[in-house]
DNA sequence: GGTGACGCCTAGACCCTCTAGGTAACCTAG
DNA sequence: CTAGGTTACCTAGAGGGTCTAGGCGTCACC
């Protein structure tokens, strides 16, 4: 079967950075946020998102730290690492070409 | 290290039906019309390209015939089916709903 | 006769997302 | 008090799509 969201393949990442770029944020919080902002256009699933964490910090594009939620449970919060904030800009960028670039096509 | 090309996962489909609803089209001539129409933006490579084709016939998508292409060669034309032609609509839809979101959180 | 463009195809590697589980702490309903 | 829902994290393996790196045949040109 086709995937549930084969568009998201490759956009997560982006989407991540941005996210944690505002504001030091946990996994949980930051699926949630991008569900709501976009009315549930985007769904990340946390299969997809913790192992996306993982490799982002890997790559150092991110640090963790632990804390505490909101609701004050225990919770990994992400920041943006110098490489992480240049790989943003990047990716953003790399984004607005590409999805300027398929409009135009679907658009034709 | 990172795939070349990530965004164009699950992106290439959509952009395969609608070049061919304009007009069959074979598989050379949709690569380089999507580089040219783009300046290079989308970047196609053959072994991601004909397997697509393959994939979306075996699904019932494309509908193929041989023929001669413009400069007179033995090649492969894709035509939409039925399917294929609501298929496009669909996608159209879902890639307009997901780059919009996305569009959205990267502006914030 | 060699090189490059045209045009098609394939195997396997690679990478990312998703499914489907599991853990643990906390709250509320009944 | 206990069953269920929420918060919050994690993982193994499956699945699916793209890319690498080849191969094939034809044709035009130098």
């Amino acid at each position: 079967m086709a995937p549930k969201n084969a568009l998201l393949h490759g956009t997560l990442e982006v989407l991540i950075l941005k996210t944690v770029s505002q504001a030091p944020r946990h996994g949980y919080a930051i699926a949630r946020l991008l569900e709501e902002r976009t009315g549930e256009a985007i769904q990340v699933e946390e299969g997809s998102l913790y192992p996306a964490l993982y490799r982002m910090e890997q790559k150092g594009l991110l640090a963790s730290k632990w804390g505490r939620s909101e609701l004050d449970r225990r919770a990994k919060f992400y920041g943006l690492t110098r490489k992480g904030r240049a790989r943003l800009s990047e990716e953003v960028e790399a984004w607005t070409a590409f999805s300027q670039a398929v409009s135009l096509i679907l658009a034709g």
